[in-house]
Order: C-alpha cells, then sequence, then structure tokens
DNA sequence: AAAAGCTATATTGTTGACAATCGACTTTAT
DNA sequence: ATAAAGTCGATTGTCAACAATATAGCTTTT
C-alpha cells in the first residue's frame, strides 16, 4: 500500500500547535516574550479553547512557561539549561546505541546515510532550520532503532529545546549551521564495531555541541 | 518564616488533575476504562473547559492516552512498559547519582534516612498507597540533589507511570508493599564512598524491581 | 446467513460570553 | 517625597450551548 497522503483528521489545537512551534523556531515569538491568548486567537483564525490547548502542548514540549492567572511566556534561554540539555542528551544517546547497536542491519546503514545526505544537501542549499530538523532526524534514527518506546518520548522532549536554542543562535550569528563533515566521524562509529569507541565518540561530539552553544549564549548576554 | 499553608490560587484544571489522579492511582479507575467528559464534569461540579486540562495533564504524565474524536482512556499496563520503566530507570538514575555524589552533604545524609525512616513507618501501618509514595520520595531524594532541572522533570514523569504499575500490583494481590529491609543496602551504597559499588547496587535493585513487577504482569494476563 | 450501507445517538471539538484575578497607575495620608 | 491603599484596564479562568465526528445497531441486499 502506497503511503497515504495523511489525510487522518487533525484537530484545531494540534495544527496551531504546529504553527505556534515553527513560529517559535523562526524566532518569530523571542525567548522571553509573552503570549496573549485573545491576540493569537483572533490570529490564527479560532477560538480561545483550542489555542489555549495548543499553548498547553507546547508548555509540555518546554518550550512555553506558564504562571496561572498572569500569563504565558516563551522560555528564556540560559548556560545553565544547555549543560544541563546536553549532558542529558549525552546519557540517553549512550543508552539508546546500546540498545540499538545489535540491532542495526543493512536498512539501518542505509538510513542513516540516507539522513546524512539529506543534512549534507540541506547545508548545501543554505536553509538554516532545515539543517536544525535534519541534524536532529540524523541522531533520531538510533533512538527509533532502540525499540524503546518511553526513551524516544523523552528524545523527542529534548528535541524541542535543542531545536530552540539552536534556532535562537541561527537568529543571532545568522550562520551556525554544521560543517559538511561535521558527522563523518559520528557515522563511522555508528556502522562500526566498537562500542566504546561510539561511546567516546558521543561524548565529543555532545562537548564540541555543548561548548558552541554554551559560547554563543554567554556572548548573547554580555552584548545585551 | 514558618512555612505558610499553600494559600497560593489553584486553578481548577490542576486541582481536578490531582483528584483525577489519585483516582487512578487508588485503582477507583482500571487501567483501560474510558473516560468521559460530561460525566466527569458533572462528577466534580465543573464545566468541560477545566476538565479537559486536567485531562490534558494527565495525558502528558502518560497516565492517560488519547485519540482525536474518538475518546480518552487509562493507559493499559504491559510487559514491554515495564522493563523499558525500569531499563530507563535505571540509566537515569545511575546518572544522578554520579551528579549527586560530590553534592552529598550531611543533610543529604539526614534526610535520606528521615524518608527511609518515613517509609518504614507507612510499611508498619499497612498503608499501601503511602508506601509506593514514600518509596518514589526516597528515590526522588538523589534527582533532587542532582541539581540537574530537566532530569528531574523526566524523573517525575516516570514516577507517574510507576505509581500506576505499583497500585495496580497492590490492588490485584492485596501486598506488594516493600520489606522493611528492602532499602538498606541501598543506603548502605548511596552514603558509602564507592561509586561503582553504588552503580551495581542501582542495577540489583532495579532488576529485582523489574522481575517483580513483570510477573505480576504475567500471572495477571494469563489469568485473564 | 453474511456483508455492505444507512441511521440514530452518544461523545468529543469548538465557540462566544461572563466572572475572577493580576499589574500598573493614581490617589492619599504621613 | 515616600509609601500605603484604592481603582482601572487588560488578561486569564470558567461556563453553557452548538457543531462535528465516530461508534453501534438496524436495515437492506446478495
Amino acid at each position: 500500500m502506497p503511503t497515504v497522503p495523511k489525510l487522518q483528521k487533525q484537530t484545531f489545537g494540534a495544527r496551531i500547535a504546529d504553527e505556534l512551534r515553527r513560529s517559535i523556531f523562526a524566532g518569530e515569538i523571542a525567548p522571553g516574550s509573552a503570549l496573549i491568548e485573545t491576540a493569537l486567537a483572533s490570529q490564527f483564525g479560532v477560538s480561545r479553547g483550542p489555542l489555549r490547548e495548543a499553548i498547553r502542548q507546547l508548555i509540555d514540549e518546554g518550550l512555553l512557561v506558564q504562571v496561572p492567572f498572569t500569563g504565558t511566556h516563551v522560555v528564556e534561554l540560559s548556560e545553565q539549561a544547555v549543560r544541563e540539555i546536553y549532558s542529558l542528551r549525552t546519557t540517553l544517546e549512550t543508552f539508546a546505541f546500546r540498545l540499538a547497536w545489535d540491532r542495526r542491519d543493512a536498512e539501518f546503514a542505509n538510513e542513516l546515510k540516507a539522513r546524512q545526505a539529506a543534512l549534507i544537501d540541506a547545508i548545501d542549499l543554505g536553509d538554516e532550520l532545515e539543517c536544525i530538523r535534519r541534524e536532529l532526524d540524523l541522531h533520531s534514527l538510533v533512538y527509533e532503532t532502540a525499540n524503546h518506546q518511553i526513551l524516544l518520548e523523552v528524545w523527542n522532549g529534548l528535541k524541542g529545546k535543542l531545536q530552540l536554542y539552536w534556532a535562537s543562535h541561527h537568529m543571532a550569528h545568522g550562520r551556525r549551521g554544521p560543517r559538511r563533515d561535521s558527522h563523518d566521524s559520528f557515522l563511522d562509529a555508528a556502522l562500526g564495531d566498537d562500542l566504546p569507541a561510539m561511546e567516546a565518540e558521543i561524548e565529543t561530539h555532545m562537548r564540541l555541541g555543548s561548548e558552541t552553544t554554551e559560547r554563543f549564549l554567554k556572548d548573547r548576554n554580555q552584548t545585551a
């Protein structure tokens, strides 16, 4: 059966959550700024009910923060959060690789290469937001292969925050995109037969990412 | 300043979420059963709006599952999920101990002992649901000490599911409560100076928990 | 008798109006 | 001039009615 064009009925709240998420990642709604329900509702052409549900969803994804009877804001960026995200990610991705290690097959290898190729395409095209998505897609394959539903859910939660930080980086500096060869050694290890080497590669990869993102935030906060 | 009696204004949705959660843990709403919004709303004496928000909250905690335009149910129990919960928990708690290891001080030790004492009190009193809460409180201390906000959030998510499984175990067998000495070696290691020994203790503790819970589910599914 | 189509009903999704609450500004008293 | 108290406007929380959807049961057809 050819993949049907996803005709499934979707609720307003879900669609608006997608739109809002995109707006936040695109920097159209800056970190720290407030969201007013009535304004957004009329802007999206829906009532406050579905909009509230969308907000709720983004709160759970860690993109918004809400205080009762007062308001909702996009989360502020902090170096502490960056360290937390990357340290947790190191732990989870190591765990994911251990689970996935014996499940790797020819299809895994092909898919991994395909996603790297897709990432490189986006780099060459210069589409920054697409780069971010595809780099996350590349890493997601390991989580998908691990065959661990709850782990996958936690990773999806982390992905949102990562995307926010990377997108902010891009907004500020114009370019934070990865280099074409940024995942070469990662793929080498992932396709090899040395699990400890893979774990070392993860640590290196994450430390690099964490330092880059932290430095960006430090500069930004000094300027402001 | 003496602790003020928590006079902070709370939203209906939040309070109802608490009530619903309690009902689920108490087994008043069995796993797999459906929740109908109108009935619950009138039962709690509120409108469907706040109730919907409460449902949403419990969905994010992994206690309910929803399919659009159709309905929401309490999650079904599965052995696969048990394995996932405990394996992820092993990973996270090991990570938490590594972070917390050098932050342990006299207060940490006292608090840990206090929480074990509280657990033993509940065991002696025979209050099963309270036992569950206090065993989770005991383990929570490590996550609180780790000084890692996101890790704490993920743990809180896992806690909900654990509570559901343990509560179901209790409902079925009348008694699943831990023995008085069930955490002795855990505390010994946690208060000692041998981190690898602590990690081994975590693995043992979790394997034991996982096997117990899995066996309960296996029996239950065979009977049904 | 089994399968396909239709209809009725229960349940969820959505809406616009109303009530409660908070933050900022103004006023007032010291 | 400053700080406490009060008022106003904006925003969120809540409600009850309405629309859209899916499931179950019946009818029809083969």
